[in-house]
RNA sequence: GGAGAGGUUGCCGAGUGGCUUAAGGCGCACGCCUGCUAAGCGUGUGUGGGGAAACUCACCGAGGGUUCGAAUCCCUCCCUCUCCGCCA
């Protein structure tokens, strides 16, 4: 969330931040509410201050024997109107906080206004494969091959779902082994953490309130499951003051995403291409202010590198407004290219949260200018489904099999191909 | 799941209804002193909210309650530790 005095003294940019967000928030709403706060609390103190100074009076009676009758019969009033009054400023105070909770995080100065048609291409890297013969699309080849078994899956749990059977369970393992691997050598520290957490969690990263209907959830705990791992990374330091000197802290953690996807539906649906359960290799970062927008830049390269290294094209887009997420301030997605189904596919999103997330969650570090919340940020590093799927269709051979990248043999014990 | 013990402002820790604006210690910061990184002395040192400011309010795991008044009494819940049970 914003600074409130952020908020107070910058009310046309907070407005016009909401609207290139494409944020349905009622920001008018958010400034009455909070007025309606101050001026409620305000009166509570006031009268809250009279009842300590009576309270003193009775306290000091006592002492001297003196007779509080008058002053006990005074405190007894007040403490009538105070109860009231209370009630009043935490009706208020609630009613603020969740227009305050639901405000999203503004667009940095560099990213360009507008919606997803204004994503603008960054940088791209390698080529484009031409195969001389028809590119099976994944879904295809991957029953074929005996390594994939969608309609079992949709058997146990319906459309969304995905089983990786032999070589294809293996191959996913080995992506996973490799990325963490990567990112181990660029100096991440491997973090596992909890797939379930709770409300607190989820709104300190600014999944909730917003994206309420976009969780999975077991009420009887009061627990959700992780869309990304980002949630439990970086609640690892919620409400807790980091050492200065030790930053950045950078994690990387292998985790299942789970994604209701409410209102995706049929878009993308085929095959891998958008799941509800998936696995993720994220790296998280806690940096000091002011050196986030560089650590942005280090850390879509180090997300890069996984594609470099396995050879798939692809390309760095800088979203536009209306395409960043709730929370963040900047976001470049990459995109990987899949021969079969004809497309770029996202498999990285890397963003800058600025101190949107910390304050959330009160992560905090003591500077020389005394305690501030870090920057936070994030970046898929990389989800693996489409990473799969650019593999499975990329390194196709015309005899129907799949080369299996120089970089992941190791991984496979040599396994030159699939099938 | 059962029994017991706990949860106090960075850490330790005092505190069973008003004299707590939470003692004291440690750590940390600044200063003093000392002829040299020790000892000693002094001062300061939490977070959040409101206010232009002076200043003020809240916070003793969380939430309710009793009371004129709650860190302190009562209730519910959460977490940690020990033991037992169950279990991948």
């Amino acid at each position: 969330m914003l600074d409130r005095k952020f908020l107070r003294e910058n009310r046309e940019l907070v407005t016009a931040a909401v609207a290139a967000k494409r944020d349905t928030v009622d920001v008018g709403a958010y400034y009455s509410a909070d007025g309606e706060r101050r001026a409620c609390l305000q009166e509570f103190e006031e009268l809250q201050a009279e009842a300590n100074r009576a309270n003193k009076a009775i306290a000091a009676g006592r002492k001297s024997g003196a007779d509080t009758g008058a002053d006990i019969a005074r405190m007894k009033e007040i403490s009538v109107r105070l109860k009231d009054l209370r009630q009043q400023a935490d009706a208020a105070e609630a009613a603020a906080e969740t227009l305050y909770l639901r405000l999203p995080n503004v667009p940095h100065a560099s990213v360009r206004t507008g919606g997803e048609q204004d994503n603008t291409v960054v940088r791209t890297w390698g080529e484009i494969p031409a195969p001389a013969f028809a590119v099976k699309p994944h879904w295809d080849l991957g029953a074929e091959l005996g390594i994939m078994d969608l309609e079992a899956a949709a058997r146990m749990s319906g459309s969304g779902f995905t089983l990786l059977t032999g070589q294809g369970a293996r191959l996913e393992r080995a992506l996973i082994n490799f990325m963490l691997d990567v990112h181990l050598e660029q100096g991440y520290v491997e973090v596992n953490a909890p797939y379930l957490v709770n409300r607190d969690a989820m709104t300190g990263t600014g999944q909730l309130p917003k994206m309420e209907e976009d969780m999975y959830a077991c009420p009887l705990d009061g627990l959700y499951l992780i869309p990304t791992a980002e949630v439990s990374v970086t609640n690892m330091h919620r409400q807790s003051t980091l050492d200065w000197e030790r930053l950045p802290l950078k994690y990387v953690a292998f985790s299942p995403c789970f994604r209701r996807e409410a209102g995706a539906a049929g878009k993308d649906t085929r095959g891998l291409l958008r799941v509800h359960q998936f696995h993720k290799v994220e790296m998280v970062q806690f940096v000091r202010p002011g050196t986030s927008y560089e650590t942005l830049e280090t850390l879509t390269d180090d997300a890069e590198e996984i594609l470099r290294r396995l050879g798939l094209p692809y390309r760095v887009v800088a979203l536009a407004s209306g395409d960043l997420s709730f929370a963040a301030a900047k976001c470049y997605d990459l995109e990987a290219w899949a021969a079969g189904v004809g497309k770029w596919l996202e498999v990285s999103s890397c963003s800058n949260f600025e101190d949107f997330q910390a304050r959330r969650a009160g992560i905090r570090a003591k500077g020389p200018d005394g305690a501030v919340f870090v920057h936070t940020l994030n970046g898929s590093g990389l989800a693996l489904p489409r990473v799969l799927v650019a593999i499975l269709e990329n390194y196709q051979t015309p005899d129907g099999r799949v080369r299996v990248p120089e970089v992941l043999r190791p991984y496979l014990g040599g396994l030159e191909h699939l099938g």
